[in-house]
DNA sequence: CGGATGATTGAACATTGTTCAAGAAATTTG
DNA sequence: CAAATTTCTTGAACAATGTTCAATCATCCG
């Protein structure tokens, strides 16, 4: 019985050194899986990414694959949890906080649309998925999303020096999402695509719109804080 | 031989009367089938859609629903058309144009908001909907689509009296996109949803924004003409 | 080595979209 | 009306795919 001996004894671990070599194994294995499905997604995007292609990829049986990942969605929440990770990345390192912070506004839309355009299957990813029914996204996703936002708000602060900490949230998030829009249409090829040097104008050309009119604004803190 | 007989005399369609008669029936079941795939996806969105509940819904057998309509993607296709004809009433409606510029654009926008609110299966598989691989979106469809960006051209020409047809154009589109995107982000249950109202404001403070910029932007017609 | 335990496998299942040969229905012709 | 011809409809079959799980294999301890 060997749930009794797991009783007996749950403190010491059966196996103990084996089992964190295979543990090992099996986490260096997940990576490798991840990696499968970064470079699968990223050439033929979220359709084309097939359990059995994985498996092959990574030299293991179609089983195996579940039980180095409980499911599909969760592989796809690792992937854009990296993809994710490189397009903070990228806002990061085209953000100087000693431009005008219109300038910084607009350099982090710009790194945000030239990374959508360098990685259009991954970026699209993160947004097309879609959690199979009643399945609810882990905490560690959200958060990682939540954390884009956050580019946004430090130069935006430096733009508004008079609004509360709830409005710059609200409105990092506004912005952002703005710049999104533009570049998740502007890509799209179901439309009559945009040539991507208009498309940078045209970011260019509404984040400084946005942010003469927002501090134009007068007094941002108090009276026109909209719920 | 029914060829030699077709040749003979191409004029007249064989079974004149009820070929017409079918097609009527055929066009009115068409119908009663996007009707349904109407209903579902409003209901439980894309992923909701099967084949097989669609022949059931509207009472025929699997196969039937492929001489309705040659695919799946067409169907949706069909939805996709109908929905955009209720949102661009949906803009109309709300789009005075005795109203300043901004604040017609503001209340289209609004619009654009609710719909998506009221209708978000719908209104999501307009934009989560990609073609089968290969397949290409017909024109039809395409048409649709840009038609949209005509509702913000209007007003917007009022408020840019210097600007050129091509920068209006593109900057309908990248108006359009952005509130799109505001929407989009701010609808979407996978991060911490905004506030219905709270998003409404956030609209209304971009859109008065980039307005307010976009107007002082001197001579928008000629230097800043961005490629 | 032998037995116990964990890991891997791949065959089997469920769910889908799609096709198509065969049967049913309808229409024309004689 | 009956036969012939054409069109429509059907649902069984197929292919692709995610997922499971009993059986097999490998590994480790004594």
């Amino acid at each position: 019985m060997f749930k009794k001996f797991v009783e007996q004894c749950s403190a010491r671990l059966p196996y103990g050194e084996s089992l964190t070599k295979s543990l090992d194994r099996k986490t260096a294995q997940r990576e490798a899986l991840i990696e499968a499905a970064e470079r699968i997604i990223g050439a033929q995007g979220l359709q084309g990414l097939k359990a059995r292609d994985l498996a092959h990829a990574i030299g293991c049986s179609l089983g195996g694959v579940y039980n180095l990942v409980g499911d599909i969605d969760e592989l796809i929440l690792h992937v854009a949890s990296r993809t994710l990770r490189s397009l903070s990345e990228a806002m990061t390192a085209a953000s100087h906080s000693d431009m005008a912070p219109e300038a910084q506004l607009s350099a982090i839309a710009i790194a945000y649309c030239r990374f959508a355009q360098a990685h259009q299957p991954l970026w699209r990813a993160l947004f097309e998925h879609r959690m199979g029914r009643d399945k609810t996204l882990p905490d560690w996703a959200i958060n990682d999303q939540l954390g884009l936002f956050a580019h946004v708000a430090a130069p935006l602060r430096r733009l508004l020096p008079n609004a509360d900490a709830d409005s710059l949230n609200l409105l990092s998030r506004t912005l952002f999402s703005a710049v999104h829009g533009i570049v998740w249409i502007g890509l799209d090829e179901k439309l009559v695509a945009v040539p991507v040097a208009a498309l940078e104008g045209q970011i260019e050309t509404l984040v400084c719109a946005a942010c003469r009119g927002l501090a134009e604004e007068k007094a941002f803190s108090h009276s026109r804080g909209n719920a």
